[in-house]
DNA sequence: GTCTATACTACGATAGAC
DNA sequence: GTCTATCGTAGTATAGAC
């Protein structure tokens, strides 16, 4: 990135660095300014973390819309188009988390999911909330025989098979051998992840 | 904790505030000594941070070692066997995604493994290869339709649904609703796992 | 709006008393 | 081994020039 903006470089110090370690004079130097315009711009160190955090709840929410918007059609009310409206959703996160562009995103929502601040909120009102809510109203359709709750759960842990590919990186491709997850890999991780979906899916109560 | 060491302050300083943010001010401070002892024990800063991996590594094989041993025993070579201790080891590392004891490892292996340095050499090396190699072998036996690779992808996902217990606590709290996860929600959490586990474990080659 | 200059605090490392 | 004292550096925030 040749010059990125305040926001971004904010991320990428934050991500790394983490509130405190990161610092505003290294923001404002990734970013080709000085300290002293973060402070007229967002106030303080802090109103700058919390518009980094509205900054990543936007750019998820818009690079997931297309998505939802195609699986909105898929689901159908039937348990099939539910099961293929969850495959599709899933494999968009998926595309997510192995994408380049997630990385800074992911250094800093795991900052907040282990140590929850205000920016928190602004992560989890921007995107999040709307996500998991439609995941749990299909999975509800594909699997008829959970519970509210149960349903809820499940769709926690299905999203852990997904997260990991960004939230463990380095253990995956210790585990897998790689040095960097390239298209052949990516393939071989989504397809597991789609048949471990459709295999939880697709489970009939017993 | 009362009086916590040198190194668990630094585990949970450096976990909280990372490498750069954490202060050895603060951790000597919070272990009820001065800042020239760390430099005293452990050299530099730098030679903390690489002591605190050892340690998580070290507490973390210590937590496993018990049922690992049992679970070697439940392993009988069959396909059942290998399944049972897939089941038994899973839920044993969710339990530890859920005690509170893992909230600081967390924190830090979470850093390492978006940004590794010298210190995931040690929690990979300490701990993690013998656990991921473990599961690829059973998995294996459970599921022989699938190739090397192919299992090794599945080990990754299947761990995913277990660490989104630790790595998304925030998240997993709001879209259960509720503020801690009490012992009723722990349970229904290891049940979903467990169910879902089984789901793919079982699953026969279509 | 964007810069320089500066006030004040805190950092890691080290030296040396005991 | 553990402490205090201190050095040089770097942090945030603010004031004010332009």
């Amino acid at each position: 990135m040749a010059m990125p903006s305040i926001l971004e470089a904010a991320i990428e110090q934050f991500g790394r660095s983490g509130f405190e370690g990161a610092s505003t004079r290294a923001i404002a130097a990734a970013a080709g300014t000085t300290m002293s315009s973060i402070t007229y711009h967002f106030g303080s160190k802090h109103g700058l973390y919390l518009a980094a955090a509205d900054h990543i709840a936007q750019r998820i929410a818009e690079m997931q819309a297309p998505t939802v918007e195609r699986m909105r059609n898929v689901a159908d009310g039937s348990r099939e188009g539910a099961i293929a409206a969850l495959l599709g959703l899933f494999d968009s996160f998926a595309l997510m988390m192995l994408c380049a562009e997630s990385a800074p995103w992911a250094r800093f929502i795991l900052r907040e999911q282990q140590e929850p601040t205000e920016a928190f909120e602004r992560l989890y009102g921007g995107v999040m909330h709307r996500m998991s809510e439609q995941v749990v109203e299909w999975l509800r359709l594909a699997r008829p025989d959970l519970s509210e709750r149960e349903a809820r759960a499940t769709a926690i842990v299905m999203f852990g098979q997904t997260m990991i590919l960004r939230a463990g990186r380095a253990t995956v491709c210790r585990v897998i051998g790689v040095e960097t997850i390239d298209d052949e890999v990516a393939a071989l991780l989504r397809a597991r992840l789609r048949s471990n979906l459709l295999a939880i899916l697709r489970e009939e109560p017993t």
